[in-house]
DNA sequence: GGAAATTATTGGAAGGTTTCATGCAAATAC
DNA sequence: GTATTTGCATGAAACCTTCCAATAATTTCC
């Protein structure tokens, strides 16, 4: 017996005593043909075990309906939980989706998004790491695909992909006003890395407002993380007695914060403030409960995906830029009275 | 001008004044070219911005480079981190990953399965979710393609997958004998839906050594997420006064116990004990950190990789069964002296 | 009952790559 | 100077599907 190949829409019309083209036909769905050979085609790709070829149909003309999700960190739950509603959107929509973390290497992305290229994506979601970008952008911009870029920017010399985003720095006015109507002035800012673009939109609304009122302005910058949480709480209780509040790039380190001021006994809602950007999963369990900006990503993700799916069907063109709304999620982390 | 489609090798071939052969031997980095042609034929490449059709390549017969990654549950920090580890090692070895998060929904993993068959992936990675999956193994057997089944297993009448696990009897074991070496004898198990086999697996060392030393027992089943942890801390203060300790299905339930203990004013490591499992990297930065089995997902993740990786590349068999080792991190939540 | 219109089925070409067998040129051997 | 080997380059076939144009079968209409 030979090596026994993969079963192609020739032997099923063989089996099913038709023609190729008729196979092919059911296999679309076609109304043109009678159910009693549809049937009969039906059986013998069952019988067969056949499984369609997409890469014929691929090179014939048809979409690979492959999605490719380039991530700059995968295990930061907060673009886990995006990547996994952006993927299972794609997949209602009848989309294999190819995911990449690129682990915030600017090398390993390029990389990523020529792989994907190469594969015959129909279209590129991507959140960004910084870095040593413009081949990257001038790749994806050069192949004509659709592309999205959400929750972080970047461009090239000469090309730009069209952004879709989270009101960044509204979230952190909505924070810094909460803790200031409460009458909590001595608020520092932690995280962040320094100079990038996501950095600055997050801070905007904290500088502009504390400015505005004339107050002193505090800003711990670091890799945001839950270790950084931990550190520059240390640091705070530490080195800056002064400060009573802090508002964290994101949530994860606001929980980190939260923990080391458990471990040192000081009672965040009472003795100090806290507040998160995000809402992962994970704030609202937290001790205390995390205040927290509020954008609800797995909406965001599926959002993104649903846009970027317009862009494949109907050619729907993004705005050069999108921002989508935040709202303040008040717990027990921010608030004297809870 | 014509609507421009993707330049092909033959536009290249003409470009640089060759035969369409010779640039696919080029792109192949065959030794039988000169060199003079093969700058000629870069060139051509780079000015006409080509990018190689995979869908012909590989219906001439060459892999897709593409490996199917199907997950249970995604949003699982530890199956993140497993899944990411594995997506880069593919990655490294040039292998793109398309990845599905089946949600721990039968139906969803059937069609994602399927999906990736069409796609005609190389290999199938698989963390499966339990349930109606017959006919997805079935599928998955008779594609012919190398499989490997991780950390969780499943099986239908007349088929099984390969299994590559980490020893979670032994994990069990450990943490309950960590606990009674130092006294603490009135232990329950939390978390892990009932019935399950990793569920069995995981209380198994529990049950055994708590039986052997005519102990008594005592289990709470349910979904293991961070709620479960905090509910069933309730759960015990309220209603168990008399249970000392808790080794749990894994690091979220322990984490949502921890929470709840520190909300409740009860100091976990001398009033409670906790021990968790899979060590995710939150673990060490709770508090207390938490005591836990470890396993070094991200390692068992590139480990998975690299065999699925010789399974197509070498047609090596993984054993039926392997079983990689466990062991105990101990931390401050399960240990009356730190 | 037969022409016309409609519905069902089919053969064949095309799509871009890889690879085999072959061709040609240059180098080596006698 | 011819015969043999070696090194490079190429044309053509094959991979499996889709879709068009053409044909065949059936229905409709006078």
């Amino acid at each position: 017996m030979p090596p026994s190949k993969r079963p192609t829409i020739n032997d099923v019309a063989e089996r099913a005593g038709v023609s190729k083209s008729t196979v092919s036909l059911v296999l679309q769905g076609s109304k043109l043909i009678k159910s009693e050979k549809r049937l009969a085609v039906l059986g013998a790709i069952r019988e067969l075990n056949y499984v369609k070829n997409r890469a014929a149909a691929t090179l014939r003309g048809l979409s690979t309906r492959l999605i490719g999700l380039v991530i700059n960190d995968l295990r930061n739950p907060f673009f886990t939980e995006f990547s996994v509603s952006a993927q299972m959107e794609f997949s209602r929509r009848n989309y294999a989706t190819v995911i990449a973390n690129c682990n915030e290497d600017a090398k390993i992305q390029e990389q990523t998004i020529k792989s994907m290229l190469e594969h015959d994506v129909a279209a590129i979601l991507i959140s960004p790491c910084y870095g040593e970008v413009n081949d990257a952008i001038e790749a994806i911009v050069n192949s004509g695909l659709p592309v999205l870029q959400v929750l972080r920017r970047v461009s090239a010399p000469n090309f730009s992909l069209p952004f879709f985003t989270p009101d960044y720095t509204e979230g952190s006015l909505l924070a810094v006003r909460h803790l200031l109507d409460q009458g909590i002035t001595r608020i520092a800012y932690v995280g962040g890395v320094e100079g990038t673009e996501i950095s600055q939109d997050r801070m905007k609304g904290y500088l502009a407002e504390m400015d505005f009122r004339n107050l002193p302005t505090k800003v711990f910058h670091g890799k945001a993380t839950r270790r950084l949480g931990i550190d520059m709480a240390d640091l705070i209780i530490d080195n800056h007695p002064d400060i009573e509040a802090a508002i964290c790039f994101n949530d994860l380190v606001a929980i980190g914060m939260l923990t080391r001021f458990a471990s040192r006994n000081i009672k965040v809602g009472k003795d100090f403030f806290v507040v998160g950007f995000d809402d992962i999963e994970e704030a609202q369990l937290s001790f205390p409960p995390l205040t927290t900006v509020r954008f609800n990503i797995s909406g965001f993700g599926r959002q993104s995906a649903v846009k970027l799916l317009n862009m494949i069907d109907e050619g729907s063109d993004v705005q050069a830029i999108e921002v989508t709304g935040v709202e303040l999620q008040i717990r027990g982390s921010s608030c004297k009275s809870l």
